[in-house]
DNA sequence: TAGGCCATCTGGTCCT
DNA sequence: AGGACCAGATGGCCTA
């Protein structure tokens, strides 16, 4: 568990710092030069890569082995996880009915139909873009990401300009 | 046709 | 014991 909180962890916050994603051009309902003019200075680094959404697919081999994060994923780590403790407890065999089968199964499609209901969600919030098809479940989470620090860095920016310490 | 995305099934683990 | 969660495997669909 707590190196599954790490890796969740580290993770979300290389997405949240180093995020170079894919070509887009901002959709109907945002006005990109608009937007741009709105955006004060030190937005706009921010604006850039959120505008520069998609070359994160595009990473080479190479940014993807440089991750450490990722290399504890390979053989070292599976090595790791073969001898750990964890797995040397003798392994509960559960005896399980064709019936509670169907059933966990059907259970199953539901929690997964509750997380692409909350993925739609999402895809409502963050603003949409010229695409032909519908972002895709980790386009959605990553210009989330991005979506969010740019919004918390205009605020920012803003509370520091007009000298106000907050909304409330 | 290869690759990306997704739905579904399945078994293992955690938690109540 | 059983439900929730997770990750791996598999197959279908779509697009470049």
């Amino acid at each position: 568990m707590e190196y599954q909180g790490g890796l969740m962890e580290s993770t979300a916050v290389d997405f949240a710092t180093d995020v170079n994603l894919a070509d887009f051009s901002l959709g109907s309902h945002h006005n990109e030069s608009t937007a741009r003019e709105m955006a004060p200075a030190q937005s706009l680094d921010l604006y850039d890569r959120l505008c520069d959404f998609a070359s994160f697919g595009n990473r080479t081999l190479s940014f993807w082995e440089s991750m450490p994060v990722l290399n504890r994923l390979g053989d070292p780590g599976k090595e790791e996880l073969k001898t750990s403790p964890l797995l040397d407890r003798p392994k509960r065999k559960r005896m399980i009915t064709y019936a509670q089968r169907q059933a966990a199964n059907i259970r199953e499609r539901k929690r997964m139909f509750n997380l692409n209901e909350a993925f739609d969600q999402l895809r409502k919030k963050v603003p949409t873009f010229a695409y032909e098809k519908r972002l895709s479940r980790i386009e959605t989470l990553r210009l989330a990401i991005v979506y969010i620090s740019f919004m918390t860095e205009l605020l920012d920016s803003y509370q520091k300009k007009d000298g106000c310490s907050g909304l409330g």
